[in-house]
DNA sequence: CTACTGAAGAATTTATTGATCATTCAGCCG
DNA sequence: CGGCTGAATGATCAATAAATTCTTCAGTAG
């Protein structure tokens, strides 16, 4: 049913007009379901909680993200250039975001806090964008042999982490942000092109 | 006068005592000062504030991190393996710390919040060991050459930046947490060896 | 039968008030 | 006078009650 999935979206945008604006915590259902013209008990039809609109709302931002890695990943530069272009187009975004409305760094700390799983879901995701440009990078000798692209995505992520929810993590500035990044993806890119050795054993 | 920071250190004690046991929120300074009998007002007169008291407990955590820094940084291991080892101290340090004592959590978080300089101090220090297992890398032939290794060891902080607290920015077990330490550090190595050529100007 | 409402219950949030706390300082001892 | 106390003060916190809010579901309309 075409019209289920319509109710559906007309909810979440209402509920995301009034997040936006006035936080998580601030908008109720009922507010969200008069915007709708229908009682709160309808929208458990569609949502099976609050949460969900939340999560709703972050995958609608994702997806939009995940468009441009799709992009970015076939595109035709360096793959050292594309994976700037990854981490740079998401720091922009989201700092953007969080800077045009402030709530919605409420919503990521919910969510985190509420639904851990759903975050890794989306780095998961980034990963295969990431393990299709490392491969690329392998392929075209950019980048010495990789191992394990999953695994190297992971660590990747993990040192970029930093620069994910900017505004959480620290109070710099966006260019102070950008700045940063690229410093520590020099370090990743010269790391990629000489050769990562897997430590075996770790000693004090 | 040699009373006064006597008198500066049993204060110190005490609280450290309480803040351990039952956090920094839920120690007063009646209690401390009740410790060491005397009154609230008394402390005053040896610490500027209860922030101060929680900073100088910090102080003297890092204290003992920085000894073993240096420790480190003097040695003779090769550089890579110091830098690996001072990074590893500090997780397994932090991590035991908290482990042992929960509430030193509590104490981080406030610090990081209402004493931000503090913080940066702490990195600035850690800096100094980073430079020179840098420059003794450089000068050994294992890293190639660095134009600013203050700035690399500022990026290579930020690439590691998830696992100062680590209990504060995830959830991982301590094996999981040193694993991924490992797999950044490898990707550091390898740029270091390399050689990291910094970007002079980024588009998207 | 399907799509929805609105009342009801449980959980959470807010408001309010009283208590506790951090911090200051006038004044007291030795 | 230097070293300290303890009362005073404004800020923060805890407790509790009241109100809202999320969520469920029996029941209604079409």
């Amino acid at each position: 049913m075409s019209n289920k999935s319509k109710t559906r979206e007309q909810i979440l945008d209402a509920a995301m007009n009034r997040i936006k604006h006035y936080g998580y915590g601030k908008t109720t259902m009922s507010e969200i379901a008069g915007d709708c013209d229908m009682s709160a008990g309808n929208i458990y039809r569609f949502f099976a909680s609050k949460l969900d609109i939340a999560e709703a709302m972050a995958r609608q931002f994702n997806a939009e993200l995940y468009q441009t890695y799709a992009e970015i990943a076939r595109g035709n530069n360096p793959p050292a250039q594309r994976l700037r272009q990854v981490f740079h187009h998401n720091l922009d975004q989201t700092f953007d975001a969080i800077e045009r409305e402030a709530k919605i760094l409420e919503v990521a700390e919910v969510l985190g806090e509420e639904r851990p799983l759903f975050m890794n879901e989306g780095l998961a995701q980034e990963r295969i964008y990431l393990c299709t440009i490392l491969e690329d990078g392998v392929e075209r000798g950019d980048f010495a042999p990789i191992a394990d692209c999953n695994y190297t995505a992971e660590m990747i992520q993990s040192a970029l982490m930093k620069y994910r929810f900017p505004q959480l993590f620290s109070r710099l500035t966006l260019p102070k942000l950008r700045r940063e990044l690229n410093g520590v993806l020099d370090i990743i890119e010269a790391g990629l092109s000489k050769g990562i050795e897997k430590t075996v054993e770790t000693e004090h």
